[in-house]
DNA sequence: AGAATCATGTAAGGGGTTACATGATTCG
DNA sequence: CGAATCATGTAACCCCTTACATGATTCT
């Protein structure tokens, strides 16, 4: 089972609310995830051409008398699906929360889906398995750079925890 | 100036302490850095060949009787300068932290370097000052989401702070 | 008149991962 | 006798970044 780069979803996630073409999709992100994406135009039509190889969305040519003419993309419902999917799942990796976990509240406001608060809380509890998994690591290791690394870790994920306590529940809690 | 991915630090380090042929490197990180840091063998070769192309390291074949002959790679002035120059320098990128950071504690201890406290007090001071910057930027912020973003890299440069108050200071004091 | 916005792409290159290829020696 | 260790690489692919290319319209 190997993970799709986090930035698809972005794009997946910027059509789910209806059809958008390139240049709005950019716009979107750069609007409302500045704070943590970057997409470079480049970057968006290579993986819009590749989301569309892969059959998760579609996309039809419009003409426009003045303007250059615009290809508009639509979710396809496997596309909607693994949106769906990731958008509830949380995250396993500590360091993907940074860009990954933010963007997933970012969209679950933004499309007034349902169900970020069990996503919260079941973050919260993976964090707790890792938590303990490296306390018990930390008790099998006396070299001091090992310690100093895995405590490096454990102080990575206190911060996670009173984030996800103290700004995301509120976060996602306030309608 | 741009600046080199940090594998290749690892790389430069690992031949400090003297001239090693490529499995060496290999084990020497796979043995130190394992908390940290992978690579693969196939990763090593591409970068060694980099590094002599850039005239960092030259290498000698040394045949053997019995095994495969090695190729012993060994740091020429500029290589040595470079390591030595990132060594010393704290990251400002907080997301380097994580395996920039620690490695330079690491070689600053394995090779007996001294400097290691300063830089612990300049990485501090210059996680102060992007704190400061965050904390500015929460104030220009009305919209939920940025200030949840915000927070959440503020949250970071705290549990940076305190493990290198708390952890990374003993660290570097016990000799 | 020039800058920003609308609109879509190609090409090149960087660095990392995975798979593949080879072959000897030493340890259990 | 088979697994681990010693020892070095190539090829393909993936994703991202930067640079380049084009061209119309709208705002200041």
């Amino acid at each position: 089972m190997k993970t799709k780069p986090s930035t698809e979803y972005a794009v997946l996630g910027s059509m789910f609310s209806g059809p958008k073409h390139g240049y709005e999709i950019l716009k979107f992100i750069k609007d409302n995830l500045n704070s943590i994406w970057h997409i470079a135009p480049s970057q968006l039509y290579t993986i819009l051409k590749r989301l569309e190889t892969e059959g998760l969305l579609d996309s039809i040519r419009q003409e426009q008398p003045s303007r250059p003419s615009k290809r508009v993309f639509s979710l396809k419902t496997e596309g909607r699906r693994r949106f769906m999917d990731w958008l509830h799942s949380p995250n396993r990796h500590v360091r993907d929360l940074r860009i990954e976990f933010l963007a997933k509240l970012f969209f679950f406001k933004n499309l007034g889906i349902p169900g970020a608060k069990p996503l919260v809380d079941s973050q919260i509890s993976l964090l707790g398995v890792s938590k303990k998994r490296l306390e018990h690591d930390l008790q099998g290791h006396m070299d001091p750079f090992v310690r100093l690394s895995i405590r490096f870790k454990i102080e990575t994920i206190d911060a996670r925890l009173s984030w996800l306590h103290e700004d995301a529940e509120p976060f996602v809690n306030n309608k």
